[in-house]
DNA sequence: TTTTGAGTTGTTCGA
DNA sequence: GTCGAACAACTCAAA
């Protein structure tokens, strides 16, 4: 059993398919330098701790080995005599190219079940046979396609092989616990306490109204199928379910346009578009990575990131659009910082979510919707507190005024930046550059 | 083939 | 303060 990002035991169809046999299993896991070696230090260290606790799960027995998974994989299934590898199907950008080499390398089976979705990339499609481009219909078709079960497990016998041992990593941040047992009771206490007012607490960062199970998704260590199943109908479930299916709509249009990971959609925007440019646009860039723009949401939201490796999805929203309708900076560049720093980067996700705002991805947001900052921090963070809670600068600032301190008397904060630009102003800006490129023809 | 209705997440302005 | 309209035109999905 080739784990990837799969790091689970329970609702496995590989691992089953890998024990189905006799029941006799190696459990091996590949650090594969091109990938190690550019992952940030945040996502270094979850994987490690993920992969301790899946090691203990299977008695210390996990077998790690360093290298190209072209060669790594077929000395292990050599050195094991198996008579297969099996893994999930990777569905990513990268995934089948290396598997199909890994294939070619392999003098034995290498045997596909399952992914981690719960419908695979590609099985939803419209009457005519070719993808959906647009969520809602997508949805209706994904729910009425259904999914299995969870897949029972299967009594396994963990082979022994040499292990050249989990690596070393560290950062400097809290990460939450990670591993199956830890995901399993994440989804546990969400779906006791926190679905219920999903519909309406998802929205606020000042909550713990998420389910914060994205870094759990993304390594799989739980799979969307087990949490399909226990989910139900109330307004918070649907909502959920539909959170769900967003995560399953952006694996199949990669999967279907896998350039749309760096390409717009919509072409125009990275040919026509005049995006800003030049060392005044890199310093507001560097301005909006530190949290230092000004705007206190968007600053909160850039902080959180750069602190804790996560932020909310309503202010990722918010920070994404200042970005590229207030700094007028392609979306491809957020995307980027996006992924260097959090610890649940998805990159489906991120690059459609940033290319909704950008506007130029699918069901894109109309030109017009630009986010206010002061508008969007009142409405969703009404009293402050997530402002406070990530801008020390601001802390002696009670309520929601918070949100615009410079109405206060002069000297409110000092240590805290001047806007760095009008947003009034950068509105009619982008409005006036969307036009230009439709000018452009 | 043609037609029709619909399309995650907003803001501003004027009545 | 509240509310509806305007903000483009287009593409998509399905009948």
């Amino acid at each position: 059993m080739w784990f990837r990002r799969d790091l689970r035991l329970h609702d496995n169809p590989a691992l089953a398919g890998a024990a189905g046999g006799d029941g006799h299993v190696v459990p091996l896991f590949v650090i594969d330098p091109r990938v190690w070696d550019h992952a940030s230090d945040i996502r270094r260290t979850y994987l490690v701790r993920s992969l301790t606790a899946l090691d203990e799960s299977l008695s210390g027995n996990l077998v790690v080995r360093h290298g190209d998974p072209r060669t790594v994989v077929a000395a292990v299934a050599s050195e094991s005599r198996a008579d297969s590898v099996h893994i999930a199907t990777d569905f990513g950008p990268y995934g089948p190219s290396r598997d199909a080499a890994v294939e070619a390398t392999l003098g034995v089976p290498l045997v596909r079940t399952g992914s981690p979705y719960a419908v695979a990339p590609g099985r939803v499609t419209k009457g005519d046979g070719t993808a959906y481009r647009v969520y809602t219909p997508f949805y209706r078709a994904w729910v009425q396609h259904g999914w299995r079960s969870p897949a029972k497990s299967v009594p396994t016998d963990w082979v022994s092989l040499r292990s050249e041992g989990i690596p070393a990593a560290s950062c400097p941040i809290d990460l939450p616990a990670a591993g199956e047992a830890a995901a399993l009771a994440c989804w546990q206490e969400f779906r006791s306490d926190g679905v219920r007012d999903y519909s309406d607490r998802r929205n606020r960062p000042d909550l713990a109204g998420t389910s914060m199970l994205g870094h759990h998704l993304k390594w799989g260590e739980i799979h969307p199928r087990t949490i399909l199943a226990d989910l139900g109908d109330s307004d918070g479930e649907e909502v959920f379910r539909k959170e769900i299916a967003w995560r399953e709509f952006y694996a199949d249009v990669c999967h279907q346009r896998p350039d749309s990971i760096r390409v717009s959609l919509d072409r125009r925007y990275d040919t026509d578009f005049p995006w800003a440019t030049g060392p005044e646009t890199d310093a507001r860039f560097e301005a909006w990575t530190q949290g230092l723009t000004g705007f206190p949401v968007v600053d909160a939201g850039m902080r959180q990131l750069r602190e804790t490796g996560w932020m909310h999805n309503r202010v990722r929203m918010i920070v994404a659009s200042f970005l590229v309708k207030d700094l007028h900076i392609p979306w491809q560049r957020g995307a980027a910082h996006f992924m260097s720093l959090l610890r649940d980067g998805d990159i489906a996700s991120n690059a459609h979510g940033w290319q909704w705002t950008a506007g130029c991805g699918t069901d894109a947001s109309p030109y017009y919707r630009v986010f206010n900052p002061v508008t969007q921090g009142l409405k969703f963070d009404p009293d402050g507190d997530y402002v406070r809670t990530y801008i020390p600068e601001l802390r002696h600032i009670a309520g929601k005024s918070v949100h615009e301190p410079w109405t206060l008397l002069d000297g409110y904060a000092h240590d805290y930046p001047e806007r760095i630009l009008d947003h009034a102003a950068e509105r009619n800006e982008a409005l006036a550059r969307f036009s230009a490129m439709k000018e452009m023809n």
